[in-house]
DNA sequence: TCTGGGGTCCTAGGACCC
DNA sequence: TCTGGGGTCCTAGGACCC
């Protein structure tokens, strides 16, 4: 049986072994004035941080704009467009906006709020300098997102600071760059990401070796990363509700119920992950995705914006180097439900004259007159390795024709690089509408949203 | 005037080969 | 001779994350 009256990240700090929580907000705040405070309990074993930049879309914008700071700020979607909230501003809270929102309810509880669509070139260039901080304090960096990542701080023969001194240090170091950040400081990444979550903004909640199951035990399932709305009623109607019960959980039972993930989970809620903090920065797959302000019902306008859309996806591919050997097509219809199909190319592409009309075929297995469409998505994946680019090329040659054998509209291969070249060049210049071939002007105007207007904030 | 967009990973079934 | 099983690739769908 678990033990009862679990200690959470919001109580007292209590010692390292029969530990739980550690809330070191005090601490940290008595180490701005400058005073003395009290000395850390040692650290043992694996030490893994998790950073999280505090409402960082909007952060961001109230750093660009003085005269938002203070005030209820949106970052998202237009309210009458089918838009959803990306981030609140922590003045906007308060009303109850948050992310995922759809942001025609986010306008009716804030209407006064700042509304901004976001500008995801200046994000990425603000988090980059962040990344860059926590890379300074260690090469065992992983990010997961632009606005988070785990470090691996454990305490070595050669390195014996403390990991709350890092992460104090971190905090102090992003600060002056005019945003804040939460840390979760655990001897798990399961531990460490729901510490950072514990206390927002400018947190700093530790867990001590040891207090892993008395931290993680009250907290809901849902709490756990990779615990998401599904597992968590399949876990409800098995009577497990926290994280305690589902430590305390038959391993066979969580096996025959979510198959390996069962055992993953029932692991990580005993506290004892050791996922490592891993550099894995190869890119595995580039889409994109267009919700239509009005669902689409011609034939023609759908092959226009696939065309659009797969032209967007082949400019990503081309900037950043990559040819991909999967295509995808993705259909959203007016009752929400989704259909996709994909397909291996003869031959990996970056070239959205050569896969288009294949993606045009594809529509033809998802099309359903009379059925009108919601949203349409486009992705590349089975990215080859760079050695590997330019001879595949030369293998198209090699391989049979088939139906779905990618046809490029300008046969001469060299003609069509150029040709793919220049309007990237145009694009570049003058923006994503600049340029655009034929097939692709079709439907145009129906598209919404930001991506549509301003496809270069989406890169 | 409900519910975006960009990702990763897993599962299950079928094809195909040995 | 009617019949196994492992490995791998491919496909569609879905859960989940920020």
């Amino acid at each position: 049986m678990r033990r009862e009256s679990p200690h959470t990240a919001s109580e007292a700090p209590v010692g390292p072994e029969g530990g739980a929580a550690r809330k070191a907000a005090d601490a940290d705040a008595a180490a701005r004035d400058g005073q003395d405070t009290l000395p850390l309990p040692p650290w043992k074993g694996p030490a893994i941080l998790l950073v999280d930049l505090d409402a960082f879309f909007a952060s961001v914008e109230q750093l660009d704009h003085p005269a938002w700071r203070g005030k209820p700020v949106i970052v998202g979607g237009d309210p009458d467009k089918r838009g959803v909230v990306s981030t609140a501003s922590y003045e906007a809270r308060p009303y109850g906006v948050r992310s995922a929102m759809p942001s025609s309810t986010a306008y009716r509880l804030c209407p006064h709020a700042i509304w901004t669509r976001g500008r995801f070139d200046r994000y990425r260039e603000v988090s980059n300098e962040i990344m860059d901080i926590l890379r300074s304090e260690t090469p065992h960096v992983q990010q997961v997102s632009i606005d988070e990542a785990f470090l691996d701080v454990s305490p070595t023969a050669v390195n014996r600071e403390h990991p709350v001194e890092v992460a104090r240090r971190i905090q102090r170091r992003v600060e002056e760059l005019g945003v804040t950040c939460s840390i979760g400081v655990g001897t798990s990444k399961t531990v460490a990401k729901i510490a950072s979550d514990m206390d927002k903004p400018r947190g700093l909640t530790v867990v001590y070796p040891g207090g892993e199951r008395d931290f993680l035990g009250p907290l809901p399932v849902r709490t756990m990363s990779g615990i998401g709305a599904a597992a968590e009623e399949k876990l409800r109607s098995r009577g497990i509700r926290t994280l305690g019960e589902l430590a305390d959980a038959d391993e066979g039972m969580l096996l025959r119920a979510f198959g390996k993930n069962g055992r993953v989970m029932h692991v990580r809620a005993n506290g004892g992950d050791d996922a490592p903090v891993a550099q894995d920065d190869d890119v595995k797959s580039v889409s994109n995705e267009m919700t239509f302000a009005v669902d689409l019902t011609a034939r023609d306008e759908v092959e226009g914006a696939i065309a659009t859309i797969a032209a967007k996806v082949g400019r990503r591919l081309r900037r950043k180097g990559l040819r991909g050997r999967t295509i995808s097509l993705r259909m959203r219809y007016d009752d929400r439900s989704v259909r996709s199909v994909q397909r291996q190319l003869a031959a990996p592409s970056d070239d959205e004259l050569a896969y288009t009309p294949l993606l045009h075929r594809m529509m033809d297995e998802l099309w359903q007159p009379g059925m009108p469409v919601r949203l349409i998505g486009v992705g590349m994946a089975g990215f080859e390795e760079d050695e590997g680019v330019q001879e595949a090329l030369f293998d198209i040659a090699k391989v049979a024709p088939s139906e779905d054998d990618v046809r490029p509209s300008i046969p001469d291969e060299g003609k069509r690089r150029g040709l793919i070249e220049a309007t990237d060049l145009v694009k570049d210049r003058f923006g994503e509408t600049a340029v655009r071939f034929g097939r692709e002007l079709r439907g145009e105007g129906n598209t919404t949203g930001s991506a549509a207007k301003n496809p270069a904030d989406y890169k």
